[in-house]
DNA sequence: AACAATCTTGACCACTTGGTCAAGAAATTT
DNA sequence: AAATTTCTTGACCAAGTGGTCAAGATTGTT
């Protein structure tokens, strides 16, 4: 689970232990919130002494933004495969794997964010007013030209992204409810797959979009 | 904002502090998560000092069990609609509405619940594991006699619920992102009204249900 | 080898927190 | 109206918190 400690050959420790202590932070505050994180819990899970973290990162805050800065930057990645697709059938149907595979393998990041924006974006109000905001901008027109072009039913671009934010990201912020759901045992790797199914067919066919099933051989055009 | 203190004859004071108590609760656990909020801040919301508090409260976990109490309580009202469905067009389309209602004009609990489950419920797991369950379980029953009367696609029927559930309770949760995308207003009663129209249309015609429009005036059959 | 820069760490501190308590004020019952 | 139960509240405390600090260890540089 620990960053290895092979290669300190190249990066100097300083970035190195930063990593660690981030990658810590983040399974801590998204475990118990921010307030309810305390330094010596993610010290711990750092396997480092408490005054060391602060060494690093001089107050929890800043550590904190650096933990949100990681996950936000993530988050934009995840959406270029928006911007490179022809149409709906292609662009939404690869965000939202893209969006459901980050939940399932680094739902940390997306609770982190989840219980910031849930208790107002104290710390982080400055991203979304600049930088999701023009993220936001920017796909929602990519949506219009879809529904300007005929290949989508009309929809408010903003309602459709909240819609697909919403549906994917559950599976990393009610990860624990849905555990408990289903006999108190991970999703298998069969539930992941008919998961991401049902939600691309439940959007595409809502949209008015056609859209076949992965699993069966059925010739396009 | 606060309980009127009018009718102090017929119910007990302690009835009516409880409830003051427990409302101040609710916003203030919304706003900060439970580790966050601190039982002065609750005091001062409910205009109470805070002996008072753990008066009537003991405890700051016993009060935030009593906020869990009443929302999950809430929760469950919502979804009678659901049982006494006919089909997925009405019985979909009413929990759909009574979901968005509640996240519009109750969106602190569910918040509070967000919190919570995010954190591995570390305080409601008994919920979770009882009454939850039992519910979605009812729920699923009901969803899976539709599907084989042949009135809906076949899907699996929690994930559909978790749809539901994250798309209705997005618009709680996330108040503050959605109102920050918006010009920083929150949502006019037309953009509500479109919201809710497009969760309808995507979700019913995503289940291949027939869907008519509110608005405009179209003859069905 | 000497020096400088970076990193490590236990001990410590000021402050906040949940919770207590005892004395009294109101309300209720007899 | 006296007695009893319920409620109110300021003052207080032990425990835990983020953050500091200075002394030393390690690493890199000349």
């Amino acid at each position: 689970m620990i960053l290895s400690t092979q290669r300190n050959q190249s990066g100097s420790k300083r970035k190195e232990n930063e990593a660690l202590i981030i990658t810590a932070a983040e399974k801590i505050f998204a475990d118990m919130g921010y307030a309810g994180a305390t330094m010596q819990q993610i010290a711990d899970a750092a396997g480092l002494p408490k005054a060391n973290l602060h060494y690093y990162f001089p107050t929890k805050e800043i550590l904190y933004r650096n933990v949100i800065d990681k996950i936000f930057n993530l988050w934009l990645e995840a959406a270029d495969i928006f911007d490179a697709a022809e149409g709906p059938k292609d662009g939404l149907s690869s965000y939202i794997d893209a969006k459901l595979e980050s939940s399932r393998h680094f739902p940390n990041g997306s609770k982190v964010w989840a219980n910031e924006v849930i208790q107002g974006a104290p710390i982080i109000q400055d991203y979304l007013e600049s930088k999701l905001t023009a993220w936001t901008h920017s796909k929602a027109e990519i949506i219009e030209m879809w529904i300007a072009k005929g290949l989508m039913d009309p929809i408010n671009p903003k309602t459709l992204l909240y819609f697909i934010w919403s549906a994917t990201q559950h599976y990393a912020d009610f990860q624990h409810q849905i555990r408990t759901l289903n006999n108190n045992s991970d999703l298998t790797e069969a539930q992941w797959s008919e998961v991401k199914e049902d939600i691309k067919k439940l959007v595409l066919k809502g949209l008015g979009v056609e859209y076949v099933s992965e699993s069966p051989t059925i010739s396009d055009e």
